[in-house]
DNA sequence: GGCACAGCAAGAGCAGTGCTCTCTTTTTTG
DNA sequence: CAAAAAAGAGAGCACTGCTCTTGCTGTGCC
């Protein structure tokens, strides 16, 4: 896999990395709009025609860093939370990190990581949840990393319910809601009751939505000090999902 | 002012309704990004150069577009609900509409309307609550068209308040939180305790969050039933600003 | 009423874009 | 070593936003 494949390949793979990082220096500087693959081609001294031998189009190039923004943020969120998963369950996992504080200090910590990366890379975060780019429509591979960041708050989650120390929302559940909560449940292999799943597909977006105003400027003139009241109402989604009492 | 100042005013306002309403159709059938004047020139049966006359450039008409966009959101947010602001406080108002279930749907009413005229103008709501445009900064101008559907939100809390029928959010705020908030309700004008309009101010974010994630196909394959979902999880903001018991 | 002038339309043109085609060079493979 | 595959380079097409110059026309002033 990664054996030295004759100087070509390893050519290949470097030039398409140095492409992707150049096209990235540029989204960072200018947005998505004023991507332009001349000027990358310029700026890495080829002809632009020969570019088009490592992204068929301005929409595969995109879509390639539209991947690596999905993976990082999703990275991002994952390294925040130690305990998500992929990661093994050790022995003192139990007994160390399972009461209300330790959970909810898991929650505000990825929340915190998912939102830290998108003030510093706003423009790839606006790529990804953003407006979609115009008569682009994601490819099924984006599905899967697309996911990371809520299954990272899917994870704390979890094992507060398996632990009994989650605090189940009230409230009334209409079929349809609870159907859609069941089969996401199933679809991704959680056990988790219905309006526990139901809130946290609904604080998912919230939390987005949150990141969203702030970066594209709706807070403008309303909110200041985004820090503490982004901390706020982190800690106030948590207490929606039953992480701790209201 | 709309007396009749001569053939040439109203042929320039016309001109300048027909560009817009064809930027519009274009914005409709494509998207922000592929709008472009020369087409809207062609379309329009007039050189690409005589456009210029009335938008000094493609920015411009983006301009007047978010702006007529976020009136037009605005405007159905206000419609929903007929004891928004701006409308005289009639007589019975106190009596017939200030119980907890005429609240609810109220607020029910507010967050409906403005997720369908979301889903009405995909198009038009991506240029306004997605990702911003680069390079371009909003003017001052579009401050307050932008806070119309926010008022129509603080209008049902407000009368909720008023009449003594709001659950005051329970949970710590720090000092920042309720500077900001105390701030924010001053320069609005509206009494609400600090915890609310913190509240206040978070949901607003999360509703567009909900919304924009349904729009921008992040519930692709995660939630089928949008409707259902939506009304769900906006019953339980209303419960969440203190509209309802939770 | 005639007239200077501001507002308007049109065309040519510039610099830039995504993308395709052809032609040459380089590297890998049989 | 020769054939084949891959990569680079350049020209070219159709398009974009925008500017400049050249005429035309409706409007208010004398």
């Amino acid at each position: 896999m990664t054996a030295i494949r004759g100087a070509r390949a390893r050519a290949r793979s470097d030039i398409t990395a140095a492409i992707k990082d150049e096209a990235r220096r540029q989204l960072a500087a200018e947005g998505a709009a004023k991507l332009s693959l001349r000027a990358v081609a310029r700026e890495l001294g080829m002809a632009s025609s020969a570019l088009y031998r490592y992204f068929p189009s301005r929409d595969d190039l995109l879509t390639a860093l539209i991947l690596d923004a999905y993976n990082a943020i999703g990275e991002a969120a994952e390294a925040a939370d130690p305990t998500a998963p992929g990661r093994p369950a050790d022995a003192e996992r139990d007994t160390a990190v399972d009461d209300v504080d330790a959970l909810i200090g898991r929650w505000t910590a990825v929340c915190a990581a998912v939102r830290s990366w998108a003030l510093a890379h706003p423009h790839e975060y606006a790529l990804i949840y953003g407006s979609p780019v115009p008569g682009y429509h994601a490819p099924r591979a984006t599905a899967e990393p697309a996911g990371r960041v809520a299954l990272a708050l899917i994870a704390v989650v979890r094992d507060a319910y398996a632990s009994g120390t989650l605090q189940e929302p009230a409230g009334p559940l209409s079929d349809a809601v609870a159907g859609e909560a069941r089969a996401l449940a199933a679809e991704l292999d959680i056990e988790l009751p219905a309006p526990v799943t139901a809130v946290l597909v609904a604080t998912w977006a919230q939390l987005f939505g949150l990141i969203s105003f702030e970066l594209f400027g709706q807070f403008h003139r309303v909110i200041e000090d985004r820090d503490a009241f982004f901390a706020h109402t982190v800690r106030r989604l948590a207490a929606g999902v039953g992480l701790a009492p209201p």
